[in-house]
DNA sequence: AAATGTGGCAACCGCCTGCTA
DNA sequence: TTAGCAGGCGGTTGCCACATT
């Protein structure tokens, strides 16, 4: 059946509100309680479509709506409840009180989205994207070293890390054709939507060639090099260990899956597509290290990289939410130049 | 100082869902 | 069972302020 407008649009006004107008949606509302949003512009004296009068109040005129910058507690549950919910933003705002879908939807696409690609992340799927850091030109330099993923990105995610390492290390043994083609499978295997045409048994196959690829990339022998500094052989990255308050681990996830939520303590914590942390200020800007012997070991980053300012300090933020795994042969006094 | 580019955000559009008669 | 409707949702647009050239 064809849908009806939800009102006459004749002669309705578009566009900004003005004061007048908020004066008397609010009184209205304020008298009568929100609702009946098709009558409510007429009886309020409102030449507004209903739809309008109910986006107004709920986005912006609501008493209970809270204004300014978001917190990195709220970012942070932002990122954790996207990466369980997609796109679902009315879903989200209903976790985060006195904000709007809408403005953690603009919020998301004007800055978190942004930071999660700088990152190495994908914004959709959650994980780690390595087209996003350019590795084609890596892999065509003959001269890949660690200090060019260093520039593109100081904290990248560890799956990027490590699979970046494998690249070397195949760079440097055989066939890097061969893995970049896996790669481009593998990007658009993260990139397939959740309705993918090609059927889940299809999709399911190609996630254990996707999980042969990844245990083939962690059975390569793993070097760095930095500049013109001796290479280290490091032990493999993982993803196993990252959790740090919470007991909770997973291995990454490939493409889009719902998951169910997980309570700890009363707390909703969705799965982790990559390593996720409290933040906790007492150790914002600490990387967690661990070698196969398991015997970690914290390395703060200040003492690694200058003190961040303000504006450092929010762009680190999403870092710490991605922390992840350093072997402890690897090290840090190399970096220092 | 003016022109142009960019980012942020409020608002709109169209589709979907659930309720009701 | 079905048509009509209200409300809700996510994607997109367009305006405005600020930055850059």
């Amino acid at each position: 059946m064809g849908r009806s407008p939800c009102c006459d649009k004749n002669g309705l006004k578009k566009g900004p509100w003005t004061p007048e107008e908020d004066h008397k949606l609010i009184q209205y509302i304020q008298l009568h309680g929100p609702g009946n949003w098709r009558t409510l512009p007429k009886n309020a004296g409102l030449q507004r479509c209903g739809k309008s009068c109910r986006l107004r109040w709920t986005n912006y005129l609501r008493p209970d709506i809270k204004r300014g910058r978001f917190s990195f507690d709220e970012e942070e549950t932002i990122i954790q409840l996207h990466s369980v919910l997609g796109n679902k933003w009315s879903a989200i705002a209903a976790r985060l009180p006195g904000r709007t879908d809408n403005e953690i939807k603009n919020y998301w696409n004007t800055h978190i989205r942004k930071r999660l690609l700088r990152n190495g992340i994908d914004p959709v799927t959650h994980s780690p994207r390595l087209d996003l850091l350019d590795l084609s030109s890596l892999l065509n330099s003959t001269q890949f070293n660690l200090s060019s993923l260093l520039g593109l990105q100081a904290l990248v995610n560890p799956e990027v890390f490590r699979l970046a390492n494998a690249l070397l290390a195949s760079h440097n043994e055989s066939s890097p054709e061969l893995l970049l083609q896996k790669l481009q499978e593998n990007n658009q295997l993260l990139n397939s939507p959740l309705q993918n045409p090609e059927g889940s048994e299809m999709l399911l196959q190609k996630l254990q060639q996707n999980q042969i690829l990844n245990a083939q990339l962690q059975n390569q022998p793993q070097f760095f090099q930095y500049q013109n500094h001796q290479i280290q052989e490091v032990p493999n990255f993982t993803t196993q260990n990252v959790p740090c308050s919470s007991s909770l681990s997973q291995p990454m996830q490939l493409g889009h899956v719902e998951e169910p939520y997980l309570m700890n303590n009363g707390q909703m914590i969705p799965p982790l597509n990559y390593g996720y942390c409290n933040s906790d200020a007492s150790d914002n800007s600490t990387f967690q290290t661990t070698n196969n012997n398991s015997s970690n070991q914290n390395i703060s980053l200040d003492s690694v990289f200058s003190t961040p300012s303000t504006e450092d300090e929010k762009e680190s933020y999403c870092s710490n939410l991605m922390k992840f795994e350093i072997p402890a042969s690897l090290n840090f006094d190399d970096f220092i130049m």
